[in-house]
DNA sequence: GCCGTTTTCGGCCCGACTGTTTTCAGTCG
C-alpha cells in the first residue's frame, strides 16, 4: 500500500490548487473523487495497475490512471509539479484554517504576499486583514481561532474519549425534558477512529430551552454561536459540539444527512436524482411535484430511493452502496456476540486485578470464557512471567473455572523477539490454551526486516492470534514500519488470527487493515488488552472497528461458543504435532 | 476530469450561515 497515500495526497494538492487557479468545480471534485478513491483501496495501487485494472476504480478515468502509471514508474507526477510550479509553496496549507478557503487564501497571497500559517497569524494579529475586501474584524478574529485549532494537532480527539463525553452530553440533554427524540450524528455515530467535532440531532417542543440547558452543560468551555434551532460550542476537552433541532418529519433525513460521511451523502443524492427524486437534509422529495415522500426516520430515507438501511458504520463510500442495491450487506458483528475477551492481563504481569478479579469482571459482563494472557518472561519492564510462575499460575487458573462459574483459559502474551523467536520454549507454549504474539520492542527496524520479524513468528505454528499488529498509539505513536499485506497473507497461509485490541489508545489494527484482512480470509480477535477490570468495558470501541471492517460473527475468533473456540485451538495444537 | 438502462455530450448534490454588504460571495458540512 506504499504507493496509494502518495498518489492521494499529489491529488488531493491538484484539487486544492486547480481551485485556487478558479478552475472548473467538477474537474477539481474529480481529483478530490480520485484521491479518495485511490486512498480508499485496500490493495495496492501497484498491483492494480500491473493487471491494467486502474479505470475499473469508480472515480478514477484515463487521465488520472495515466498519471497514477506515470508515478508509479518515475516516481514523479509531471502535471502535479508543472501546476505546483506556477503557485507559491505552502498556499494550500492556508486552506486547511477554517473559513479560509481558495479564494480567500489567493487574496491573501496576492494582497499581503501571505504563504503560510505564521505569516497569517502575525497579520490577524497586526490587524491587516480587515482592510482587504469583504473582510472585517470579526474574519480576522475567526482566522486568528482558526490558526489556534489548526496548531491543536487538528484537533481530533480519540473515539474512547469523545464517544462518553458524548454520551454524557445526550444525557444531560435528556434530562431537561424538552427533548423528545435525540441521537448522536457525525463521524462519531460512523464510529471513525478519531472525531474533529460531536454532532447532536435533536427534536423538541421548545428548540429554545434544549440550546439554553446545551450552552450551560457542565463541560461547555466556550460557546460559540447560540441560535434557536443550532447552537455550538467548544468543550473542556478542547472538542466542538453542535447542536441542531429539527422536525419530527425531518429527523431521519437530517440524521442521514448529518451523519455522512460526506462522500457517501454525495454518492446517496447522484442515485436519488437518477430516480427522479432529491434528497436534503428535510426529507426526500419527488422532483416532478416537489412532494416530500420520506424524512420522518432514516430506513425510510434509504428505501425511498431503493436500498435497505446502511449502518452508519460502513457509510464511506466504499463499496456499500452497491452491495446495499445487490442485497447484499453484511451483518456487523454486535458486542452481544462477543462470548469473551482474549487478551487480558492481571497482577502477575503489570496488570492491576487479580486473575480472580479479572474472571468475575468478565462474567459479570456475561461472557462465556476469559483467557489470561500475561506478559512473556523478557519483558522485563511489564513484569515478564519466568517459566516457573507460568506454570503455577496456569494450576491457579484452571481451578478458578469450576469455582467462578465461567471458563478462564490460560494463555500467554508472548514477546516477538528482534530475530522473529517466541520468548517460551515450544513445549511451555504448547501446554497454553492460547499464544498472543506481540511486538513490544524493538520498533524502529526497517519495514522490511520488521516484516520479516513478524511473518516468523507467525510461521513458528504456535501463534493463536497476532497482538496489537501495528503497534500504534492513537495521537502518540505512529505505527512501526511493517508491510501489513504481507504479514495478512502469512496469517492467512498459517490460520493466525488478527488482533483489533480495543484499548482506546490503540484501536489496533485500524478499520481499513482488518478489512483486508478479513478479505482475505483472515479471521479478527478483538480483545480489549485489559490492565485491570474495568478496562474490559473497552470492548463495545473494538466492535466498532470490527464493524466498520465489515465483520460478521464468523469473521470474529471470540464469538465462537466455549466449546467451538477449545476445538478450534485443540485442533491448531493438533496439527502441530502431527507434523 | 469522470461518466452513461434517458446521455459518448452535457451534465456533475444541496442548503445554511456568516460577515460583509446593500444584494451576496465565500465557506462549510
Amino acid at each position: 500500500m506504499t504507493h496509494n497515500r502518495a498518489i492521494a495526497e499529489r491529488f488531493a494538492q491538484m484539487a486544492d490548487m486547480l481551485e485556487i487557479k478558479g478552475e472548473s468545480i467538477f474537474r477539481i471534485n474529480a481529483y478530490r473523487r480520485a484521491a479518495r478513491a485511490v486512498e480508499g483501496l485496500t490493495e495496492d495501487v501497484a498491483a492494480l495497475a500491473a493487471r491494467g485494472e486502474l479505470t475499473n476504480i469508480p472515480g478514477i478515468g484515463k487521465a488520472t490512471a495515466e498519471k497514477i502509471v506515470e508515478f508509479l514508474r518515475t516516481g514523479t507526477m509531471k502535471a502535479y509539479d508543472e501546476l505546483a510550479a506556477t503557485l507559491p509553496p505552502g498556499l494550500t496549507t492556508l486552506m486547511a484554517v477554517p473559513e479560509v478557503g481558495p479564494k480567500t487564501a489567493l487574496l491573501l497571497y496576492e494582497q499581503l504576499g501571505i504563504t503560510s500559517l505564521d505569516a497569517l497569524e502575525a497579520a490577524a494579529k497586526a490587524g491587516r486583514l480587515r482592510d482587504l475586501p469583504r473582510m472585517g474584524p470579526k474574519t480576522e478574529e475567526n482566522i486568528l481561532r482558526g490558526i489556534a485549532m489548526v496548531r491543536r494537532s487538528a484537533a481530533r480527539r480519540p473515539l474512547g474519549v469523545a464517544l462518553p463525553v458524548a454520551e454524557a452530553l445526550v444525557a444531560t440533554l435528556r434530562e431537561t425534558r424538552e427533548v423528545d427524540a435525540i441521537e448522536v450524528a457525525g463521524s462519531l455515530r460512523r464510529r471513525k477512529e478519531t472525531v474533529g467535532d460531536i454532532d447532536i440531532l435533536v427534536t423538541s417542543r421548545s428548540p429554545e430551552r434544549v440550546m439554553e440547558a446545551f450552552v450551560a452543560a457542565p463541560p461547555v468551555a466556550q460557546v460559540l454561536s447560540h441560535g434557536p434551532t443550532r447552537s455550538s460550542v467548544i468543550l473542556d476537552v478542547g472538542l466542538q459540539a453542535d447542536v441542531r433541532v429539527v422536525e419530527p418529519a425531518s429527523y431521519g433525513a437530517a440524521l442521514q444527512y448529518f451523519t455522512g460521511s460526506k462522500e457517501h451523502n454525495v454518492a446517496l443524492r447522484e442515485r436519488a436524482v437518477r430516480r427522479g427524486l432529491k434528497l436534503n437534509e428535510y426529507g426526500v422529495w419527488r422532483t416532478k411535484d416537489d412532494r416530500r415522500i420520506a424524512g420522518r426516520d432514516e430506513a425510510g430515507v434509504y428505501n425511498a430511493v431503493g436500498l435497505p438501511w446502511i449502518p452508519p458504520e460502513l457509510r464511506e463510500d466504499a463499496g456499500e452502496l452497491e452491495a446495499a442495491e445487490a442485497g447484499r450487506l453484511p451483518t456487523l458483528v454486535t458486542v452481544e456476540e462477543i462470548r469473551g475477551d482474549l487478551h487480558v492481563h492481571t497482577t502477575w504481569s503489570d496488570g492491576a486485578s487479580s486473575a480472580e478479579a479479572m474472571a468475575t469482571a468478565a462474567k459479570a459482563l456475561g461472557y462465556a470464557y476469559l483467557c489470561i494472557t500475561d506478559h512473556s518472561q523478557s519483558l522485563k519492564v511489564a513484569g515478564g512471567v519466568s517459566v516457573e510462575d507460568l506454570r503455577a499460575h496456569a494450576a491457579v487458573v484452571r481451578r478458578l473455572s469450576d469455582r467462578l462459574g465461567i471458563e478462564v483459559l490460560m494463555g500467554t502474551e508472548c514477546d516477538i523477539g528482534p530475530d522473529g523467536a517466541l520468548d517460551y520454549p515450544d513445549e511451555v507454549l504448547d501446554d497454553l490454551d492460547v499464544v498472543i504474539a506481540s511486538v513490544h520492542t524493538r520498533f524502529r527496524m526497517s519495514r522490511d526486516e520488521m516484516t520479516r520479524r513478524i511473518v516468523r513468528a507467525l510461521e513458528t505454528g504456535r501463534v493463536d492470534i497476532l497482538g496489537h499488529p501495528t503497534g500504534r498509539l492513537l495521537g502518540a505513536r505512529d505505527p512501526y514500519e511493517v508491510d501489513i499485506e504481507r504479514i495478512v497473507d502469512a496469517a492467512a497461509r498459517s490460520g493466525v488470527a488478527l488482533e483489533i485490541n480495543a484499548s482506546p489508545e490503540r484501536l489496533d489494527l485500524k478499520d481499513t487493515d482488518a478489512r483486508l484482512a478479513r478479505e482475505r480470509g483472515v479471521r479478527l480477535a478483538v480483545n480489549t488488552d485489559a490492565h485491570a477490570a474495568a478496562e474490559l468495558r473497552h470492548m463495545p470501541l473494538g466492535i466498532s472497528v470490527a464493524r466498520r471492517a465489515w465483520a460478521e460473527a464468523a469473521d470474529v475468533l471470540n464469538t465462537l461458543s466455549p466449546t467451538a473456540l477449545r476445538a478450534h485451538l485443540r485442533g491448531r495444537r493438533g496439527a502441530r504435532r502431527r507434523r
